[in-house]
DNA sequence: TTCACACTGTGAAAACTGTCACAACTATTA
DNA sequence: TAATAGTTGTGACAGTTTTCACAGTGTGAA
């Protein structure tokens, strides 16, 4: 396995939603600076990331947009279905759950979890909400390997550890506190409020570049 | 200037916020090893970050708590007031709003904007909602320069582009679409359909690592 | 056929980011 | 007082990520 970096499988997400948007309006072939242009990434930068893929262009025509399409998701899909677990249904969880249904076809938001007696055995967005306590068992039943954190603060390191308890190898964390797993585990710390603090900065040491990414 | 960077922004203003809870616990100093472990990072890191604020701490002591937290501020804050604007107030949008109100003193979200009679002409969370087709006036007049993006995916580059004309230097983009801006405007983009699809691959793919930053 | 062109794939270089290791320092203890 | 232990600040190094630049290639035009 040649281990891609975290960055580049981001990236390479990103550069199949293009894609598919493309395809929807008809275009059949794109050259790396086009996807590079709504990317808004550097060309080469495109170049260099398809190479993990294995999936060849044409010098003259560029890159055939189906058939990229489906290399990356050659490369980035579960083989079978993968199910993903939401824990907390407050107004963020609700907001992942309305963005993300339906996107993937192997790859959705299985079951959720909550506190609140009003939300609890109904179905939000099409996904079942189950009580919390119920939580390490639901997920251990069903496999879950993938979890979303959108509990507050104080909770999120208890609910990270039943989580890991329970068989999750990789997480999103969008609590505002930093998560500590075992090494195994992977963690995707996204923090409102850092990353407020950080645009708010570069708006007044305004730094000269593109929009890195 | 000495052009810090981005990574080192985002994991100062996380130090911050650890060692407001250390002093809120009755902590009153702290080694770099014990931010560390806090922050999931290590301890040199905490040491080269610190290096940019030109904060020095005892070899005996540690940091001191209290005067490390305003160093940070002196280097991150901004000197005045400085207002963000929110564009969108849908299930992400009033999330965003939850979770950072009243958290900075001086960094705060000042104006909101939606299309829905609902919410316009009336206070959430303490934030005025102003209709939408008044944004650009509003932001220009407020002065504002840093602005969240969270609206639909079809309506976030034309909203980008109507801020960056009425004067924003800085977005953190939470709608599934790269904005394309000039190169003086700092854009952070936050895609949650990436991130997770990141995340999943991750899960299977298990690559031996502590939760990079 | 042959040439010119614009693009792809990739080795090599550059830029950036994090880690290591150690001199310098300070409180404590003997 | 002197030795000890444990920490900071930082130069040098290592690893990672991006860019550069160019050889190789398919297509269309002359």
């Amino acid at each position: 396995m040649p281990q891609v970096s975290e960055r580049t499988i981001g990236r390479l997400s990103l550069y199949r939603r293009l894609l598919d948007e493309m395809r929807a309006g008809g275009v059949m072939y794109a050259y790396s600076h086009q996807l590079a242009a709504m990317a808004a990434v550097s060309a080469a930068q495109v170049r260099r990331d398809l190479m993990v893929i294995g999936y060849s262009g044409s010098p003259s025509r560029g890159y055939d947009v189906w058939q990229l399409s489906q290399s990356i998701g050659v490369f980035l899909d579960a083989p079978v279905k993968q199910g993903i677990a939401l824990a907390g249904l407050g107004n963020l969880g609700r907001a992942i759950l309305s963005y993300f249904t339906g996107r993937r076809p192997n790859l959705a938001i299985v079951a959720s979890f909550d506190n609140d007696a009003r939300k609890v055995n109904r179905f939000i967005h099409g996904c079942p909400c189950y009580p919390s306590d119920q939580m390490g068992r639901i997920v251990e039943e069903m496999g879950i390997q993938t979890a979303i954190i959108a509990v507050p603060a104080g909770s999120a390191q208890a609910v990270a550890d039943q989580l890991v308890r329970a068989g999750v190898k990789s997480m999103v964390n969008f609590a505002p506190t930093p998560l500590r797993v075992p090494p195994h585990v992977y963690v995707e710390e996204t923090d409102i409020t850092t990353t407020l603090e950080k645009v708010a900065y570069f708006a007044r040491s305004g730094r000269l570049m593109e929009d890195s990414k």
